[in-house]
DNA sequence: AGCAGAGTAGTTTTT
DNA sequence: CTACTCTGCT
């Protein structure tokens, strides 16, 4: 048997890893060791070596994106149709399970996925019928709390409450009801899925018996980011019948935030104790200098499990930081440097500017636009995420699936039809004591002459445009259906007759989704309409359209894990910014902060620019921060500070916090010239050094006679004297 | 139903 | 500073 095509050109590391025989196997991959690599041909190996056939592997990931790409890689290699590949997303995987045995895990057979968006109403809803003060509990934080409670795999009864304890007692309240709510309308949530396919492995034996059966290997992808309720899953799937591989990398957990706990690494190595360790450390991806300047700020976490990143790549260049006067100051000088990136012959896509949060990217853009450098902003709205089409497919499901309340409530006034909150109550209210569904409801209250005026005729027109496309969905294509939707709800004339552009975009974007469904395809025997929506509820989609300009990539730290660029900006690399205000006081928040870094530092291949603001305006007010304590973590050899066009010198640093030297007003304050005596109206005298430009970007060093040395923009109050 | 003005919060994000 | 939400008025 030929297995060269498995493991040829693969380190003998990857190789170990691939072609491993023990049934329990960690790979602690490090950024750019060729991960996703490892785990295909750790596939391919099974397939072919162990003869597992391709209905005998699951594969789980954490992302739609993640999960395509290795049913891609998967097909390419192997040359077999993904079909018969468990590969998929852990919700996606539990989803597909509760369809199957949806009576055995007490769901409807038409249940539907709620996604964060519907959760809220419906959290809402509950706290308005129990009387809750939202101003007391806010419901995005009952929401954000359920969700919590179900990662960590906690229903409503298992949680303890402690007398006195207003707040977990409330939120206790919250939970029951709503997940009362979600069972008569047949919704779950994402937490939910996991929830309950972790519950139908425990209540039936004879179900896991099958699929642990059937599943004769398990590779788990990312998995620091597993949480609780996950790993459970996995445990529970797996116990000692199926081998169970996994991959991830302790010092990329940048997710504890929502609940992912590193420590699941250690607790696997527990749970198998025969399980052999494989750490991949040699790195394809930077320069040796980068992964000096990583390894050396990673070294400052505590309790590591312990990987130093090499390579025998060429040294390159020292990373570079560049101290700029603000905020204004630092994007201009990345969108020069890009420029003079481009300039040499280099693409604008093979840089990413990287930030901590998203409303750094506003500068960022601006100066980017007004020098006509193409950009792209990752993250914001996905398509799937949009408030016109979450509409559109709320009709859908309503035609799908009569009692799902949450799309009732959405779209039953959406255009408005004249039904108000009073017509609504009382539908709700008489939903809630008769246990019926808002549609059940919303018939009877109809036929028993309960309903009138306005609300009368507008809810009758809305229950039957509802069963028109019914009638439509039986026999006619999804497209069609989807066409039928929009026009016949109103919707599409709504956000047409909607002011400004937001209306326009509105409208296309609600085209666009008839027309992707002119080429949607599902498999034989497998409702199209259901496993759309689905689908959509699943999986997001992108954010833009594939762009095929040439563009600069903006985004946060946290989306670019996972890739790679040649040239990689970090922004506002300042204590409070990056580490954040938010995550300075508990250490593990910093060190999640420190891995941030690191993940960050590792996305560059050649060259990696720091930059930081010794002034930043955020929330309109001055702020003077220090620099981030991640950028004294890089040894000394490896970074080099960027001298202001080799003119000016950059001074010691001088931290003066709360004095605003700056001013736009006296902006008109310039032209200093050298030797020069100058008045602060706070630091007192002192002499220009040195001087370029002019307005507002004129910079200067005044020595003051107290010692102090300052680089300033030149809009500061200064005064001649 | 729709708008204007007040008020307020303000990391990171996937499913 | 800004973007979003809520309230109260027409």
């Amino acid at each position: 048997m030929d297995v060269s095509y498995i493991i040829d050109g693969l380190n003998d590391a990857q190789r170990e890893a691939v072609t491993e025989q023990s049934d329990h196997l960690l790979v602690l991959a490090g950024a750019g060791s060729g991960k996703t690599r490892v785990l295909v041909h750790r596939m391919a190996w099974q397939m072919q070596v162990n003869r597992v056939p391709a209905t005998g592997l699951l594969a789980v990931t954490f992302t739609n994106k993640a999960a395509k790409e290795m049913r891609h890689r998967i097909e390419g290699m192997m040359n077999i149709p993904s079909r018969g590949l468990w590969i998929g997303t852990f919700h996606g995987i539990a989803h597909r399970l509760l369809r199957s045995h949806w009576k055995d895990a007490n769901l409807p057979e038409n249940f539907q996925v709620l996604d964060s968006d519907d959760q809220l109403r419906m959290v809402k809803r509950v706290m308005r019928e129990a009387q809750i003060d939202e101003a007391q509990f806010p419901p995005k934080q009952a929401q954000w709390w359920i969700s919590s409670q179900k990662d960590e795999g906690l229903r409503a009864d298992n949680i303890q409450e402690n007398p006195g304890d207003h707040f977990t007692s409330t939120m206790v309240r919250v939970y029951r009801q709503y997940e009362k709510l979600c069972q008569q309308s047949g919704l779950v949530d994402f937490g939910e899925l996991l929830l309950r396919s972790h519950e139908l492995w425990l209540h039936r034996p004879e179900l896991l018996a099958h699929y642990q059966q059937r599943f004769q290997h398990i590779l788990v992808d990312e998995f620091q980011d597993t949480n609780t309720i996950q790993y459970a899953w996995l445990q529970v799937l797996a116990s000692n019948r199926v081998p169970l591989t996994v991959v991830g990398d302790d010092d990329q957990s940048i997710y504890g935030w929502r609940g992912a706990k590193v420590e699941n690494i250690q607790q696997y190595q527990r749970d198998f104790p025969n399980a052999r360790l494989v750490k991949l450390e040699q790195n394809y991806r930077s320069t040796k200098l980068i992964l000096k300047a990583a390894n050396g700020v990673i070294d400052n976490n505590q309790g590591r499990l312990g990987k130093e990143l090499w390579s025998d790549g060429v040294d390159g260049e020292p990373v570079s930081l560049y101290a700029a006067f603000n905020e204004q100051d630092e994007a201009n000088y990345i969108a020069d440097t890009i420029t003079s990136w481009v300039q040499d012959g280099n693409l604008r896509a093979e840089c990413a500017i990287l930030y901590r949060s998203n409303a750094q990217s506003r500068v960022l853009e601006e100066s980017l636009m007004r020098q006509g450098i193409p950009y792209r902003v990752y993250g914001g709205l996905r398509f799937y995420d949009r408030q016109e089409i979450r509409n559109a497919l709320a009709y859908l499901r309503l035609v799908h699936y009569r009692r799902d309340d949450a799309a009732f409530e959405r779209v039953v006034n959406l255009p408005p039809r004249g039904i108000g909150a009073k017509s609504l109550a009382d539908l709700r209210q008489y939903a809630g004591e008769q246990s019926i569904s808002m549609w059940e409801s919303a018939q009877r209250m109809l036929d028993a002459g309960q309903m009138k005026g306005r609300a009368k005729t507008g809810l009758q027109k809305f229950l039957s445009i509802i069963e028109e496309l019914s009638a439509l969905a039986e026999h006619g294509t999804l497209h069609g259906l989807m066409q039928q939707t929009i026009d016949d709800s109103g919707l599409k004339e709504y956000h047409a007759s909607e002011k400004g552009e937001k209306g326009q975009g509105r409208v296309e974007n609600l085209e666009e989704l008839v027309n992707a469904l002119t080429t949607y395809e599902v498999e034989e025997g497998i409702d199209p309409l259901s496993e759309f929506i689905a689908q959509a509820a699943l999986d997001a989609g992108e954010a833009q359209a594939e762009d095929h300009e040439d563009s600069v990539q903006l985004m946060t730290l946290h989306s670019a894990k996972g890739l790679e660029f040649p040239l990689v900006f970090m922004a506002g690399v300042e204590e409070g910014l990056f580490p954040h205000s938010m995550s300075l006081e508990e250490p593990g928040r910093m060190e999640e902060e420190r891995r941030l870094a690191y993940v960050g530092i590792t996305r560059a291949m050649k060259k990696l620019i720091i930059t930081y603001a010794e002034s930043r305006r955020l929330y309109g007010q001055e702020k003077f921060n220090a620099l981030s304590r991640f950028v004294r973590e890089i040894p000394g050899d490896c970074i080099q500070e960027v001298r202001l066009r080799n003119t000016v010198t950059r001074p010691a640093m001088v931290a003066r916090p709360n004095e605003s030297m700056f001013s736009q007003e006296s902006a008109k304050q310039s032209g200093f010239s050298l030797g020069q005596r100058v008045m602060h109206p706070k630091f007192g005298e002192g002499t220009v050094m040195n001087s370029e430009g002019s307005g507002h970007h004129t910079r200067i060093q005044v020595n003051f006679d107290d010692g102090a040395k300052w680089l300033v923009l030149a809009y500061a109050p200064l005064e001649a004297c």
